[in-house]
DNA sequence: ATATCTGCAAATGGTTTGCGGAGGA
DNA sequence: TCCTCCGCAAACCATTTGCAGATAT
């Protein structure tokens, strides 16, 4: 059986960090944050939690081609948008699309349970500073 | 200004083992199968040329949850079909959706270059198996 | 009460890199 | 020729883990 999990001042810590921000931070950005509450803690701990949380469904790891995870708050299935200029990875506004995978379902016969969608470009931001220096 | 690209034995054995294979393997595997053809071929020769081939747009780095990467011999973006029970990585024989690039474009004002999309859930054979079972 | 969690520090393991020599263009 | 690539082995570095004591339930 599955082991059980406790809440404890560093895991609810580490959550909240998740929970308020939208940057998909790194494990090591996590501990800086959590450093300023708890000063003590340690790496190792950050990471048991990140990996806990997971388990828990609170979270969601996103692997990306860097050679370290990222971390988002937000467990609820959404697409994301990179920014090649400014590395910025961004939620997207827009609902999950059940068809895709219908149509993987019909076209090769496999059952779908979920998928994940990323995007890359250029982001609003980075595209106005480019117009500014042409 | 980048480097210039050289063709070596070593390479052209990694690039026509990634060409030869729909497996989406990992370095590891690559080394054992260059091997074959190269017995004193190093690991580190490997991921130089893995990386290589990269940059010159012949493959794909696939990198998912697990601790290391995988690699792809179709540098054309096609999405892929992972299976929970066995683990495979599947091509999926279905058209690039460009309409998604427009969707996200329209309702977000981002600047969408490329996409890329995994779906995930029990293929055909393992779904057989299953039934079976029953 | 007791199983899970913590800080610490060492280990792990996939990947990268520095070296001197080899080889492709 | 000259610059890139090779094999070798050590280094790198994000992440995991063993330990002994602390803490949540």
């Amino acid at each position: 059986m599955s082991k059980k999990h406790r809440m404890t001042k560093q895991k609810r810590i580490i959550m909240e960090i998740l929970r308020g921000t939208t940057s998909h931070p790194t494990a090591d950005w996590v501990y800086e944050q959590a450093r300023k509450q708890i000063p003590d803690i340690s790496l190792g701990t950050v990471y048991r939690n990140l990996n806990n949380l997971k388990e828990m469904g609170e979270i969601m790891e996103l692997c990306y081609g860097s050679s370290f995870s990222r971390y988002d708050g937000n467990p609820e299935n959404h697409y994301h948008f990179h920014c090649l200029e400014c590395g910025r990875v961004l939620d997207l506004d827009m609902p999950i699309n059940r068809d895709l995978e219908k149509q993987v379902e019909e076209s090769s016969g496999h059952k779908v349970e979920r998928h994940r969608l990323e995007f890359y470009g250029v982001c609003c931001e980075c595209n106005k500073k480019k117009q500014k220096q042409e």
